[in-house]
DNA sequence: ATACAATCTAAACTTTGGTTTAGGTCAAGT
DNA sequence: ACTTGACCTAAACCAAAGTTTAGATTGTAT
């Protein structure tokens, strides 16, 4: 496979696929006598883990790392598996910021809707926390736990 | 409230504060003669939801879409109405990916964790799908879906 | 042999979201 | 009045993650 197919296959734009293989992520890939790139399954396999790593919100110098990790073989295991424990880590802390905005987010769409409702957002606004519906005012204090 | 506590409390840094401002997030904050920032309740609560779609993944410049819409009145409360809906499939969707991505992570883990045992990567590397436990074997098919 | 699409590299450019710097002002305490 | 810490602006700077450009090469099909 050459690399607008891959390109086609993963998503990644031909100049992502380039500027990743550049920068260290793609290791070993092979050429042809012309240099042209040929990936093989072994390659996808790597874009996967990759693609995987990046939107997670691992950095690139990050993902090089591990690739640079996985190169040097036996001796790395350790540390390769400690950068997958750490990144479930990371991905559960995103997931719950994530669902903290959720709520402030519904808390929103409650409150322009009793908005449109009346045409003016003014009533909705004076309105006192003890008038919310209660589920409503739940969504309210959870997304203010924090300050 | 001056910058330096309203930064304590946000967790953002001053030169964020100022830039947010200058970006126009934070409209209409009031100044001391002297031209110093004067935060109160209502600047504390825009930054709480710059800070929420911030966090999930919107654009500066869209978040000032959204405050130009909120100066402009209630003629725009329709428009405020399907930002948070749209914002809540993003983050939807967002949720799905990392999910997704944790498939693989767990995956590597258990891999990862195999090889720690053998001292080796090469036997986990060579073993067939239809070696791996069923749970993980399962794993592996979700996160490889795609292509 | 020629045409043509696909590929290659290096280097410049772009966008986003800030941070840093330089050179001032403000305002509270002494 | 004077010091001092907190604040101000404008402008330059920065890093990350690509994208674009320009000019050259490859390799397949006619």
């Amino acid at each position: 496979m050459q690399i607008g197919e891959i390109s086609k296959k993963t998503g990644l734009s031909i100049s992502t696929l380039r500027y990743y293989d550049k920068h260290g992520l793609l290791q070993n890939i092979n050429r042809s006598n012309g240099g042209i790139r040929k990936f093989d399954d072994k390659d996808l396999e790597a874009l996967r883990i990759i693609i995987c790593l990046k939107t997670s919100g691992m950095k690139i110098s990050e993902i090089k790392q591990f690739m640079d990790w996985c190169s040097k073989g036996d001796t790395t295991i350790d540390k390769r598996l400690n950068m997958f424990y750490q990144q479930e880590k990371n991905i559960n802390e995103q997931i719950d910021i994530l669902n903290k905005s959720l709520k402030l987010i519904k808390f929103k769409q409650w409150y322009y809707e009793a908005a449109k409702r009346d045409g003016t957002e003014k009533n909705v606004k004076d309105m006192n926390l003890d008038d919310y519906p209660d589920d409503i005012r739940k969504l309210y204090e959870e997304a203010h736990i924090i300050w």
